[in-house]
DNA sequence: TTTAGAATTAGAATGATTCTAACTGTATTG
DNA sequence: CAATACAGTTAGAATCATTCTAATTCTAAA
């Protein structure tokens, strides 16, 4: 037994392991594991109801109550990021890469696009002085590159 | 009478009469023009709830159906636009300088912020050749000038 | 004045998300 | 090993934002 850690069920140390990453501190369970599994394989940004719909197979028991559940834990841990680009259902991915989202309006397809070099917001808006930035989201919005080509 | 345009009822001439901004092409109705009014003399970028409360005091009589509505014409011309930077209520936002959003994660404050030169896209992030950006919504998220400074 | 179509309305319907309360599972404590 | 405490899970209800529907009113051209 290690040096009698007093009960503390916030952070169990069994079975129930941890996802050491980022400094994260999720209790990784199998529901967590397989929403998490399933954002990471996953490339088109999902809605929770396409992550439900892809767990299924593996958990056919799994309620959307759940699903949501995970997200939240997911997304407040930094493992996974939510992404807002129009009304109606939010977007989840587990892209942890520095990067932005170009939105096709014709498909409505979401595609990521990483950084080429440094961006600072600060350089060419400007924000009045004492603001702090924590971080900062930019949607691209357009035609993608099949869309166009059929038009 | 002008020269005889046929029945067009898309386009009437009289009374109720359109403005000629920016291109766009709506009929500014009573209703139109007052929501229209509400929003461009607030710089807190309010939700449709707001606004009908705003407009309350003029026209008692709107309902919030009519208020979405006018909104959804506004934007649809370019009079307005819409702003999408947390789950659940939709901002409106009059500003049609370029600009970008700057939000404050913890008093909720919207503040706009404007460009101190150029800005292009395509020169920060990799985006599949052919696509076409429409346009490009940033928001800035963090602590404002006031939140920094009483913590 | 009639009429066609746009604007407006209240309330219903829908869709997305969150809440609630009951139940289950796991690990520590006695 | 049994009891316990709490996190995780669940279905379904509740809530919130938005859109739809069908009836009504308004406007401007014929």
């Amino acid at each position: 037994m290690p040096p009698s850690p007093s009960r503390n069920p916030a952070k169990p140390t069994g079975l129930d392991c941890r996802l050491a990453v980022l400094g994260s501190d999720v209790r990784l369970t199998p529901h967590r594991r397989e929403v998490f599994e399933v954002l990471a394989s996953s490339t088109d940004h999902p809605t929770a109801y396409d992550i439900l719909d892809r767990v299924k197979s593996r958990s056919p028991g799994m309620s959307l109550a759940t699903v949501y559940n995970c997200l939240e834990h997911l997304t407040t841990a930094g493992l996974i990021k939510l992404v807002h680009l129009e009304r109606g259902q939010s977007r989840y991915c587990a892209n942890l890469h520095e990067h932005v989202h170009f939105h096709c309006e014709t498909c409505g397809k979401v595609i990521d696009a990483h950084p080429t070099t440094d961006f600072d917001p600060a350089k060419f808006w400007n924000l009045p002085a004492g603001t702090k930035i924590a971080r900062t989201d930019l949607a691209i919005h357009g035609t993608c590159t099949a869309c166009t080509a059929k038009s």
